[in-house]
RNA sequence: GCUCGAGUGGCGGAAUUGGUAGACGCGCUGGAUUCAAAAUCCAGUUCCUUUGGAGUGUGGGUUCGAUUCCCACCUCGAGUACCA
């Protein structure tokens, strides 16, 4: 009995081990850490996850096993490592479970995390949970609340390039008026003097800083989505529907909070190049914040006197003696003033009709060109005759001034434009010709009929006309960018509320000792009757300035209880800084404190998605630089180096079904997969071999079908378990199965997304309960490079599974698989084997090449196993180099080494490079450029007496058959080549 | 359309500054062990017309030598979408 038990102990018991270290780990806090240490710092992070009620499949852990690795690789680096892991929280789904059931939110989102929290649990990774955030939390967002006032009470000055705090700008303000003030601001703020700012009342002062503060309320166009009743952020949106559930999305506008994000355009462009991402990610950021170079100009409009002006954004100011019409978006606010009588209709008609057409609409039908004559003229700058102004939708809105001048002869949408409507093109360009298309190279550009511009290159005559311009005081250089400000408004229920009261209509903010301003309950979680948010369901949800308090809206009076802000925060704010209260995250006086953020600085390893390229992480960058203007962080990125990890795709099976016709009704027959491939593919179809002929004389012609299988009921050589598939799906009991003569049924693959419908997912807990977790680590890493996406097969897991039981047994060579190690000096052998180990797996995980890392435990032990190796000092060390990768056999092992403390802080073993001096070097000898033989020789061999070696060899001679060679290249070490 | 990335055995993939293409694993084939199975171990496994030859998406170039560098093209994937 006693020796059975003994026995199962002998033999790799992952379930038992890993539990065993789980509950170590957890009951140690071995991954606890503090703020403060002798040692250098290292933060290591994942991004946020959102618990969905899906849970996770094996697609998600894979970054966070990435990360793990690495931060379990700093510990035995002798670094103090924070990597902390908590929820994203608010969002759509929870709010949208809760309108269809009624169940709170918050229900759901904590019955998700638990679920989450599961399965990390049980994958093993060294997080440090006493950090956990939840943006839910009023405890988290409470600083959420912190950080938008402080955005509120923030400007941007251009003239020192950063935020500075409004009660400057009002100091300002009361001196000299805004003249002086150099700032990002609204387009239309109108000049006043300190006098007139002096006499201004209470509302209208706060009505003007809106338009300078970072964070304003202001009436702006949105992308308004009714099926999800609320607004929508830019890359919220994909292809003109929400990027959620793909509900179409209309422009509307509305009265909503906005992040001037705009204001840190150049900046987020210029820091791009102090960070460590990757190349793809960088470049979607630069196209987000699009800048272009150009130049603003001034068209009057006639007749002279009118006292109207166009202004337009131009990149070609180089062209502008090609400009032989303007064009405005039909929105512009001109339209209606200068539109003459006579086309009055038509305009009208055109404006009504293209606000009726929605985004979607518009951007599914690029190529059909609309547009419609004002009647009305501008005035060329320069040559003074008169440009007729059409409007046209291909001008959008939202960008520049929402006018263009259009040069036909060089822009193709102008071009088409011109042509559609038979608008002169004249041309403007020396030798090219602009009948069929527009010229738009700049590079071999020469301007002709362009008075003081001809002959001029692109670059020197954008310089002159924009210097004309500047002295006709009708124009001057701009930069553009595309980057908007971001709406951060949202109809939504569960989402933070904001720290804001209204009083005669104007936001205040609630003073921060009062904060968190807690969600309130609400019966719906629907917009209310009248169209507002569901926060309008809320019966206690106004602030009384003397109580300082959440009161009933009953007692709202707008003298001392004012109504609160119905609207919540957008799913990015909690996210946009999360990263930062991790180093404090306990703190319930500050959003983290001075010696935390000096400590640990920011992120230097940042590991998710590449989703997240233009919402989370150009946000997240925006706040961060926010922070450090204001002094509150220490660095204005806070993340130096990000990995994308790629994507794990699903490997679905298809069971190969034929459908036959007879006698008019459809009948089914399954087929093994090489079956019917034997079969398409054998040029005689009456092979009475092929199970398939008898079937087909029977019944004639067939359609091949897929059907997918669920893959748990496929085997690691493709057979489907039948039964079980007839089983699961029992419509399918009654059809034939035409399988191989031994029985075995096999499916086909195919590589597609991991999905519900595809039957295709594969759950990290599965593959823990199977194989265990340090198979799955292992399985994960081994699949390919991080950066890559790869299909996921469970069929492989075996190899790595196999690999750790090798491993356990090196350590368990004594009788009947007991463990057992001596204690004598190493051979040489093993220690060439251990230090080529210890170099490549370092390399590789500074490089985050963790796929070849496997690779080489693979080698090493088998290498190790061959040696019979069983020396401690070699096993030690070479448990601490797999320990980052497979934490609990290293833990158990290093254990039973004799060791009692956690192997997580052990230090990392270290390479020397004596243990891999050879003697001798086998050269692989090329004729031509192709290997042909190899010859062992001394290491220390000069060229000549290589090449004297090499030719005396009798293969040698055999391969040139008598022919004198050209040439000998001799790469010592390396190579030799023989040609000739 | 534009921008970026990637194409290597049946499959996932390896090859660090140009220097032995296919490491490692899966799968497959054969064998050992076993009453049998699982597990384990050993050998083989790029292709072909095999005393040899060809071969890293295709075609060309640079080089003694190219998966690696250059040019053109093809295919797939990601991002973006009238941005003046």
């Amino acid at each position: 009995m006693g020796r059975l038990i003994e026995t199962s102990y002998m033999n790799y018991d992952f379930k038992k081990i890993e539990e065993k270290w789980q509950g170590y780990w957890a009951k140690n806090q071995t991954f606890k850490v503090e703020n403060n240490s002798d040692k250098e710092k290292f933060y290591v992070l994942d991004m946020f996850p959102y618990p969905s009620g899906a849970g996770l499949h094996v697609g998600h852990p894979l970054g966070y096993i990435a990360s793990d690795i690495y931060t379990r690789y700093k510990r035995h680096k002798g670094f103090n490592v924070l990597h902390p892991m908590g929820y994203d929280s608010f969002g759509l789904p929870a709010e949208q479970y809760a309108i269809q059931t009624g169940q709170h939110p918050a229900i759901t989102t904590e019955t998700n995390i638990n679920r989450y929290r599961e399965q990390l649990d049980k994958i093993g990774f060294s997080f440090d949970w006493s950090r956990e955030v939840r943006t839910s939390d009023p405890n988290y967002y409470k600083w959420t609340q912190w950080i938008f006032i402080q955005l509120f009470n923030s400007w941007y000055n251009k003239d020192s390039d950063k935020a500075m705090d409004i009660a400057d700008l009002i100091s300002v303000f009361e001196k000299q008026g805004n003249s002086t003030v150099n700032a990002v601001c609204d387009d239309d703020v109108e000049s006043f003097t300190a006098s007139q700012w002096n006499a201004f009342t209470d509302t209208e002062k706060q009505q003007v800083l809106l338009q300078y503060r970072l964070t304003y309320l202001a009436e702006t166009e949105v992308n308004w989505c009714p099926g999800l009743g609320t607004v929508l952020a830019n890359d919220e949106m994909v292809n003109g529907v929400s990027e959620r559930g793909g509900h179409p999305v209309i422009r509307k506008k509305m009265t909503q909070w906005s992040m001037r994000i705009s204001a840190y355009a150049q900046r987020l462009l210029d820091d791009l190049s102090m960070l460590d991402w990757p190349q793809p990610l960088k470049d979607s950021q630069t196209n987000w914040i699009g800048r272009s170079e150009g130049a603003s100009v001034t068209f009057k409009v006639l007749p002279e006197g009118s006292g109207e002006n166009i202004s337009v954004f131009t990149t070609r100011p180089d062209t502008i003696f090609g400009v032989s019409f303007m064009t405005l978006a039909p929105e512009h606010e001109l339209v209606a003033k200068i539109t003459t009588l006579e086309q009055k209709e038509e305009v009208m008609k055109y404006v009504a009709a293209t606000a009726k057409r929605s985004e979607r609409d518009r951007m599914a039908d690029v190529k059909t060109i609309t547009g419609a004559f004002t009647g009305a003229y501008a005035e060329h700058p320069f040559t003074k005759k008169p440009i007729p102004i059409w409007i046209g939708d291909y001008v959008l809105a939202g960008y520049g001034t929402g006018a263009v001048m259009s040069v036909p002869c060089g822009d193709q949408r102008d071009h088409d434009f011109a042509r559609h409507f038979n608008i002169p093109v004249p041309n403007i360009f020396e030798g090219v010709d602009v009948d069929e298309e527009a010229f738009a190279d700049k590079e071999n550009t020469v301007i002709a009929n362009s008075d003081f511009l001809n002959g001029m290159p692109y670059k020197k005559a954008v310089k002159r006309a924009i210097l004309e311009l500047e002295q006709l005081g009708q124009g001057q250089g701009k930069i553009n960018y595309r980057l908007r400000d971001a709406v951060f408004s949202r109809q939504r229920y569960w989402g933070e509320p904001f720290p804001v009261y209204y009083v005669n209509g104007m936001p205040q903010m609630i003073a921060v000792e009062h904060l968190p301003i807690v969600l309130p309950e609400v019966e719906k979680y629907l917009p209310t009757e009248t169209g507002e948010p569901p926060l309008g369901n809320a019966t206690h949800w106004a602030w009384d300035v003397e109580k300082s308090a959440v009161v009933s809206n009953k007692s709202i009076d707008n003298k001392t209880v004012f109504p609160l802000e119905l609207n919540t925060m957008p799913g990015w704010a909690g996210s946009s800084y999360y990263f930062n209260r991790y180093m404090d995250p306990n703190n319930s006086d500050e959003v983290f404190s001075r010696e935390a953020i000096n400590y640990w600085q920011d992120v230097d390893l940042y590991i998710g998605g590449s989703e997240h390229a233009t919402g989370h992480l150009l946000y997240s960058r925006f706040w961060q630089k926010f922070l450090f203007d204001k002094g509150i962080v220490p660095k204005p990125e806070f993340a130096k180096k990000l990995i994308n990890q790629g994507m794990i795709t699903g490997t679905s099976a298809l069971a190969k079904r034929l459908q036959f016709e007879v006698n008019a009704q459809p009948f089914f027959v399954f087929v093994d997969a090489e079956v019917l491939d034997d079969y398409l593919n054998s040029s005689d179809k009456t092979n009475g071999e092929n199970p398939l002929v008898s079937q087909l004389e029977e019944y004639g012609e067939f359609v091949v079908q897929d059907i997918h299988a669920d893959v748990t009921m496929v085997d690691t050589s493709d057979n489907l378990d039948v039964e079980a598939f007839v089983k699961w799906q029992p419509e399918y009991a009654d059809v034939n199965f035409i399988t191989k003569a031994d029985g075995s049924f096999k499916v086909a693959r195919e590589v597609e997304k991991m999905s519900k419908s595809k039957f295709n997912v594969v759950s990290p807990d599965s593959i823990c309960e199977e194989y265990g977790a340090d198979s799955l680590r292992l399985y994960e890493m081994f699949l390919g490079p991080l950066e890559q996406s790869k299909p996921w097969n469970t069929a492989g897991i075996s190899g790595v599974h196999s690999f750790l039981k090798k491993l356990w047994r090196l350590y368990h060579s004594g009788t009947e698989g007991s463990f057992a190690v001596t204690d004598g000096t190493p051979s040489a052998d093993n220690l060439k084997t251990l230090h080529k180990t210890i170099k490549k797996v370092e390399e590789d995980i500074e490089n985050f090449s963790f796929n070849t890392s496997v690779a080489t435990f693979m080698i090493c032990v088998n290498e190790l196993a061959t040696q019979k190796c069983n020396n401690r000092e070699v096993l030690a060390s070479l448990a601490v180099l797999i320990a980052p990768y497979a934490p609990h056999i290293a833990e158990e092992l290093w254990n039973k080494l004799g060791h009692s403390d956690s192997i997580a802080t052990a230090p990392f073993p270290k390479f020397e490079s004596k243990h891999l001096v050879e003697s001798s070097k086998e050269y692989p000898i090329s004729f031509n450029g192709k290997m042909r033989f190899k010859l062992e020789l001394p290491v220390d061999l000069s060229k000549e007496e290589i090449e004297k070696a090499v030719m005396a060899d009798a293969k040698t001679q055999d391969q040139l058959q008598g022919r004198t060679p050209k040439k000998v290249i001799v790469v010592p070490g390396k190579i030799v080549n023989i040609v000739g």
